[in-house]
DNA sequence: CTGAAAGCGCTAACAG
DNA sequence: CTGTTAGCGCTTTCAG
């Protein structure tokens, strides 16, 4: 590594080197004349200041951590672009993690970025245990969850309202004529599945029908596992008219598995995804979904990450942004 | 950030802070009885030890810069995992940056990633300029590019056999029975583009059959640019049986154009991508096309930058991976 | 306005 | 085997 530093230039600019750095930083108690002849001197001289020396001196580092559980999922590159973008406007860089859905996982890397002084840490956790595996370590470092909610607990989150968001493409489907609706994908380790299975619940209730439940007994949301629990379900003969998935991924594993069992969607079946991840679109999918607003909660996380690194020991706080129906041609009206 | 450092560790355990230096990075030079004492202290105080320190010291900070056009986009989101496992098992973590494909913007974060002191890059290039741009940052720090052929120029890269991969597309189909085969989303900034581009006109010259091709010039291969590109072609008669894409992204919009012009895929017109991006595989595309070895790319680019950092003087080196022809149903035999 | 010097937390000689 | 010490490159008092 053999750079330009600070001391270098100074000794080409015949200064010390404090006054070089006073010139780079902008710092007013210096004169415009040798101001600008350092500044010219260091572009001459190709001298990049070094984040690693000047970290060790402010205390801080400028890098947000960011630990999701996997990057390809189509989900969390969308966060992530988002995150990238508006973090590095901040002033900031993103160090990225995946979990890989693994609690112990989640665990090493934030142990690990709390260990290269992060200045934050963004994260879609594994699930709702991950508050109990975490908790020494997200008081010891601003943390904001994103995605998740993380109800009654100490910890900063934005997330869209899920049950309301689920409650209204229940009701949709309601709407549609639709009575027999399977709801795919619940999930036990996370709060925020939990509350879309709530807002799924809310109106079968509040209209009178019958719910009907297949859960997803695994970590994650997959193709793969829409796929194998829609493909055991046609096995037998069913009487549902529509099925709603806790993701669009599972809802494309969905549409795999009905492909195969010679099921149209939307003529046999009509079908809801939750996410609006960008290949629900495609025409060949053209799923109908809830939307969730990527760009505004990443936006929200950094912002609010960003409060907390200023007032570490301000309250917990939470933003919840509203989800929004997004109709395509996944679902069909029936009559009675 | 009141945490623990080796100096409080020392002055609990009673040794100096050397001596707890050594016991953590299992230096044999220190007392098997010492060693666990003060190992133990460190647990019960939770010391961790800070690497932006040690990262001053040692000259190099374990974090590889990458550098993607855009995180979001299939193909990269998937390399970026799996580059981001590999290299954490190595010991790296990744600081991952959009270049949003801007050349511009390719070379600020080049120089952030610099400042930051990476031991190296791993980049996804804007495209043949980039080389130009970026030649004064490539000298000085490590880098290895990705997915992109860097064909004498004095870089490192891995990438797959293009015009292989694309010439084997192109037979298939001849194969198939195809003689009028449309060559869409030819790029001109970018060398693998133009090497896909050979391999189509190469097998064309073979088997005597007129090239015809629509250029992308635009700098991006997006579900949007195919589905315009097709849309505009399919507005005119046209006399192609196939089309072939130079990638699947530009495909998938290709589907959506002929699905809204009512064209049926592969029934009224055959279909291919490359890159073999993982929803290329869902029934609902179901896409014929030509695989990159995500995950080996991954690998060799890891390892390639990890040599360079061992010798950054070694002469440049290249790894070139196998494509291979992955076989669905978007292509279907055609009588003369 | 500018220089000198301390120190961030750690590693690596160099002594003992 | 263990302690002492000198930096890594930078910011920031504190003097001048």
């Amino acid at each position: 590594m053999g750079f330009v530093t600070l001391k270098d230039v100074a000794k080409v600019a015949g200064v010390s080197y404090a006054t070089v750095s006073r010139a780079l930083s902008g710092s007013p108690e210096i004169g415009e004349s040798t101001r600008k002849r350092v500044v010219r001197i260091c572009e001459e001289m190709g001298y990049t200041p070094n984040s690693v020396a000047r970290s060790m001196v402010m205390k801080r580092t400028n890098i947000i951590g960011l630990i999701v559980t996997s990057i390809d999922n189509p989900f969390m590159s969308e966060m992530t672009a988002h995150l990238e973008i508006y973090a590095r406007q901040c002033g900031y860089n993103l160090m990225v993690c995946n979990s890989s859905y693994n609690l112990d996982l989640e665990k090493e890397v934030f142990s690990l970025l709390m260990g290269r002084k992060v200045d934050g840490i963004i994260m879609i956790p594994v699930g709702s245990e991950s508050h109990e595996t975490l908790k020494t370590f997200t008081a010891q470092v601003p943390t904001v969850f994103i995605g998740e909610n993380m109800i009654d607990l100490p910890e900063n989150y934005v997330s869209v309202d899920n049950a309301t968001g689920m409650q209204q493409a229940t009701e949709y489907l309601y709407s549609l004529g639709h009575r027999r609706i399977l709801y795919l994908g619940a999930r036990d380790n996370s709060m925020t599945h939990q509350l879309r299975l709530d807002g799924y619940l809310n109106a079968c209730k509040k209209h009178g029908i019958e719910p009907s439940i297949i859960r997803n007994t695994s970590a994650r949301s997959s193709f793969q596992i829409g796929y194998a629990l829609a493909k055991q379900h046609f096995e037998q003969p069913f009487s549902e008219t529509a099925i709603l998935c806790a993701a669009d991924t599972l809802a494309i594993g969905v549409i795999q598995a009905a492909y195969e069992k010679g099921i149209r969607i939307p003529d046999d079946l009509s079908l809801m995804g939750f996410d609006n991840i960008s290949f629900s679109a495609l025409p060949p999918i053209d799923l109908t979904t809830v939307n969730q607003p990527k760009q505004e909660l990443a936006v929200s996380a950094m912002d609010m990450l960003l409060n907390r690194i200023r007032k570490p020991d301000a309250p917990h706080t939470k933003t919840i942004l509203s989800p929004s129906l997004v109709i395509r041609n996944s679902c069909r009206a029936i009559e009675d």
